[in-house]
DNA sequence: TTTGATACTGAACGATCGTTCAGATAAGCT
DNA sequence: AGCTTATCTGAACGATCGTTCAGTATCAAA
């Protein structure tokens, strides 16, 4: 046996990172074998080395690829006037977009610890910066005098958590759709920074 | 070699699981091998198996002590007179043990996925007693009228997702003490549930 | 001082791990 | 049809995994 028919790396190369992505998501990095992505995909384990170097390569891919699109969705995000409308904004836009994702979600923030020092590093540096981007948002509010926080570094990252807490309850199908998920969450932010 | 001079299991016990807590969180359990735990305790790796029937075991003995420590903790903090108060004290009580046991709280909510189904359930149901204590106490003040809220779950899920959040980036000695942490997130949690 | 219970070693078991590579087949261009 | 390039297999590498166990040294009681 060698190569089989209809094998195109532009097919292979994406099905590998859908099935790694939703293992790694389901029993963690290091429970997973690179033979179990293999099987996933309905190949054998060293053709996937045609796709990565190595296997922290493959998460790190997933994970940077995952948080250039999220920066990259927020950036489209039109602007609004007003530091509550941003606000708003902000907290749709990740409810809405992290339960799209909800494995690359995962693995982000779990899996960061089986990155080498560079890789996590460029992880690190794009999740701050998607912090930065909320953070500016409360600044704004803070100065005009709309928002009352005792620190805006520490109300990012309690919002954050919040919303992303989302992701460990939310079903398809259950009590709430995420249009009214949306709605609750951001009454409650707007509450709670609200001067 | 055989039996050390000065070894007792009361001391030898305690340590293996101090020691596979400390791991298991820093690495991941999958990551991290019963050579390893019991070359920090300075043992062979056979002699882990006179304390554990297997790894997993091990987990789960940490995992369930953690949980009917919390429960039993938070069932020592007097009772408040009403709600507000009572959700104050709910506030201080989970950042102030959550910050005291890092580790085990970071192990029960990353590797729940390493357990076998029936060691899952039972920390599962431990889990939700802790949330329907604070359930109770958002439902007390809805019915009250002094709080606000579109669902008492939704907000209880909310609240401790906020709440835990504060273990991923307080560090002893920054810019907060933990009496402040827990004062700024008791305002924004005042004031997320306000009526 | 003898003795039985307790605590641990060191070697070994089969299984599985990430990774490499020579060889084989299909795809696509000429 | 022939040739090159792209894709994958299947076997193998040494390392490491969780776990078992016969043997041995220490402890505690008699």
């Amino acid at each position: 046996m060698a190569r089989k028919s209809g094998s195109h790396s532009e097919i292979t190369g994406p099905r590998i990172r859908t099935e790694a992505r939703r293992l790694f998501a389901r029993h963690g990095f290091a429970a997973v074998s690179m033979r179990q992505i293999a099987a996933a995909v309905g190949l054998q384990a060293g053709a996937l080395y045609l796709y990565t170097p190595d296997k922290e390569s493959l998460l790190f891919d997933l994970l940077k690829g995952h948080m250039d699109e999220l920066l990259a969705a927020w950036a489209e995000v039109p602007a609004a006037a007003s530091p509550p409308e941003q606000l708003e904004a902000f907290v749709r836009f990740h409810i809405r977009f992290n339960l799209e994702r909800a494995e690359a979600v995962f693995l982000s923030y779990m899996e960061l610890r089986n990155l080498g020092p560079d890789n996590f590093a460029a992880i690190e540096a794009l999740r701050r910066a998607y912090e930065n981007e909320l953070e500016s948002i409360l600044r704004a509010g803070q100065a005009e005098g709309c928002f009352a926080l005792p620190d805006t570094k520490l109300a990012t990252l309690a919002i954050i958590a919040m919303l992303t807490g989302v992701n460990t309850w939310f079903r398809e199908g259950g009590r709430f759709s995420r249009a009214a998920v949306e709605q609750i969450y951001w009454d409650m932010v707007r509450k709670a920074v609200a001067a």
